[in-house]
DNA sequence: GTTACTCCCGTAGTCAGCTACGGAATCAAC
DNA sequence: GTTGATTCCGTAGCTGACTACGGGAGTAAC
């Protein structure tokens, strides 16, 4: 079941994922996602795993990765290149549980400033930037 | 203990916190660390509370938040705006929370592929991209 | 078969976030 | 008290990620 590969225009696309059409393009230019072959004289169509393709890129970019990176993470899952995707599979895994263990610390501290907020007020050493001064010294990521 | 609040020249404070001194400048201009007071003909001192928030800066940066953002929650944790930090608190508190189960989604995606991906090749759809593309529809978040 | 939209494709402009430059003032070492 | 590095401040340039423009071709509705 849920297979419906429906065929879209790149217009098609473009509301589908909630981004311009002109985004689209630029990203098959940088070559996040493919250009499907045009039918000879016609327009090109876009089916579901293109549509899922942005929607991840739209994703990890708001998760705070570059357009780079996200090329990065793509070829890992193309399959290929499979010596080198384990290596950077698992520098990437490190550098995201490294952003979960930082959000959920901004997590306490947000809670807690909520919570505790208009309660005592004057407080003048919030929890909010203790939380990340230290251990982190976010070491370089790739 | 822990008190030794030293006092540094901006280029010690750049130093200290890995960063260009004409980046701390920037931050400055934009409103996001305070310029302290120049003493007379002579030349600014920071301490360590401006670099816990240069540090928390970049580390929100590098967790996605826009630098406009990274002042809203600077100002929530400047404890003054009561009112308003309650509401914006949450809503950040919220953005926080999907951001971290996002990455959470990518966390077991990625360990999924480091541990089978050169096990069973082949495998063409690959859990990357499906671990995000339903069940987020990123709304608008601020 | 004409009208109105959409696609194609290349190039140019925009915005955020730096990064570099230049010239005067300040400081640190000798 | 001179030399060499830093600070200060304004302004200009750069990179990543779009966003807009323009003109010709395809397509859909009447």
């Amino acid at each position: 079941m849920s297979k419906k590969p429906r065929s879209m225009t790149i217009g098609a696309l473009a509301k589908a994922a909630n981004i311009g059409v002109e985004t689209i393009r630029y990203y098959q230019r940088r070559g996040l996602v493919a250009e499907p072959d045009k039918p000879y004289g016609s327009i090109r169509h876009y089916d579901d795993q293109a549509l899922a393709r942005l929607q991840f890129i739209r994703t990890a970019q708001w998760l705070g990765f570059s357009l780079d990176e996200i090329g990065g993470l793509l070829t890992l899952q193309d399959g290929t290149h499979c010596d080198e995707a384990r290596v950077l599979g698992e520098q990437k895994l490190a550098s995201v549980r490294q952003k979960i263990s930082s959000l959920q610390r901004i997590e306490r501290a947000l809670d807690g400033l909520v919570q505790e907020c208009c309660a005592q007020r004057g407080n003048v050493e919030c929890p909010l930037i203790t939380s990340l001064q230290d251990g982190l010294e976010n070491s370089a990521f790739t």
